[in-house]
DNA sequence: GTACTTGTTGAACG
DNA sequence: TCGTTCAACAAGTA
């Protein structure tokens, strides 16, 4: 599933690829997907707006139109955008595809957009969780406004997060890092990742950890993500095990995904909990 | 067929 | 008002 560093590598050859480019027509095949809720509303309303700039705020991704509209995405788990250009090659983004079998549109796309030089933005979402919603700047501030800092942003200093633990002491390391309200954009992997980086339980209450242990958690957190930014956001585990197509994030992973497997620092088995809610994998030996 | 998984939202709870 | 818990969403896998 797309996590921050893969909307975020999507953010930038997006931008590349859209920028200037004006909206010829759209179409809506799954009008849940999209607000407003009418396809002829929405598919009337974003013909001819031009793209300014493509951004991201957590795992929003953020068309900019030249008008001050916007067309916010979010992939969820199973979403995906895919851009065409015309005779060219596609980008990819989001939920991993089957390699080089994805043929356009599918029963899986809900939303197609064209442009005026007859390049195509297809909005494919399996599970039908992901929208698409063209907001004016009041609607956008909206979506965005309970979302807490930016993990990557000046803003996620030591302080800000030796804050939060004393602000929430009996909340959970994992409860605190995949609060959108908190931090913004980390998820299930990251969550798990970090915890195992920094030798901590997931399930660790806040006030048990030394300030230099919350040090470490923010920089074990920021390397996670600019490393698999770095290695183009390919965060996405094999979607189920027999999905063969491995993100490029995978091979650095150490606990998710891993249960049952030995853990690549010790060998003891990894263990998969549920906590929270939410699949919970550790390394029993190495985090305490 | 049945239970379970997954991220996020929002309702319901004390 | 606040924090916590849980159902809902959809479709594929075990």
């Amino acid at each position: 599933m797309p996590e921050l560093p893969e909307v975020e590598t999507l953010r930038r050859e997006l931008n590349l690829a859209l920028k200037n480019k004006k909206i010829l027509s759209a179409k809506v095949l799954y009008p849940k997907t999209v607000f407003p809720l009418s396809s002829k509303i929405f598919e009337h309303a974003i013909v001819t707006k031009k793209i300014a700039v493509v951004e991201r705020r957590a795992k929003i991704l953020i068309i900019n139109f030249s008008d001050s509209t916007a067309l916010a995405f979010h992939l969820k788990m199973t979403g995906q955008l895919i851009f065409q250009a015309h005779g060219g090659k596609k980008i990819v983004g989001g939920h991993p595809a089957p390699k080089d079998e994805i043929t356009l549109p599918n029963n899986h796309t809900r939303l197609i957009l064209t442009f005026s030089d007859n390049s195509i933005l297809y909005f494919n979402d399996l599970r039908k969780f992901g929208w698409a919603k063209l907001v004016d700047d009041s609607q956008l501030k909206d979506l965005t406004k309970h979302l807490g800092i930016e993990p990557l942003s000046k803003l996620f200093t030591d302080q800000f997060l030796i804050d939060l633990f004393k602000q929430y002491p009996n909340r959970t390391v994992k409860q605190i890092l995949m609060d959108q309200t908190l931090i913004a954009g980390i998820g299930n992997i990251y969550a798990d990742e970090s915890a195992f980086l920094t030798k901590i339980m997931p399930n660790r209450k806040a006030n048990t950890l030394k300030p230099l242990q919350i040090k470490n958690l923010r920089q074990n957190i920021i390397a996670v993500l600019k490393l698999s930014i770095k290695l183009k956001g390919t965060s996405a585990k094999n979607y189920r095990r027999s999905d063969g197509s491995l993100g490029g994030f995978v091979p650095h992973l150490y606990v998710y995904g891993r249960a049952g497997q030995p853990c690549k620092v010790c060998r003891t088995i990894i263990q998969k909990i549920k906590h929270n809610q939410r699949g919970t994998q550790f390394c029993p030996k190495c985090q305490k």
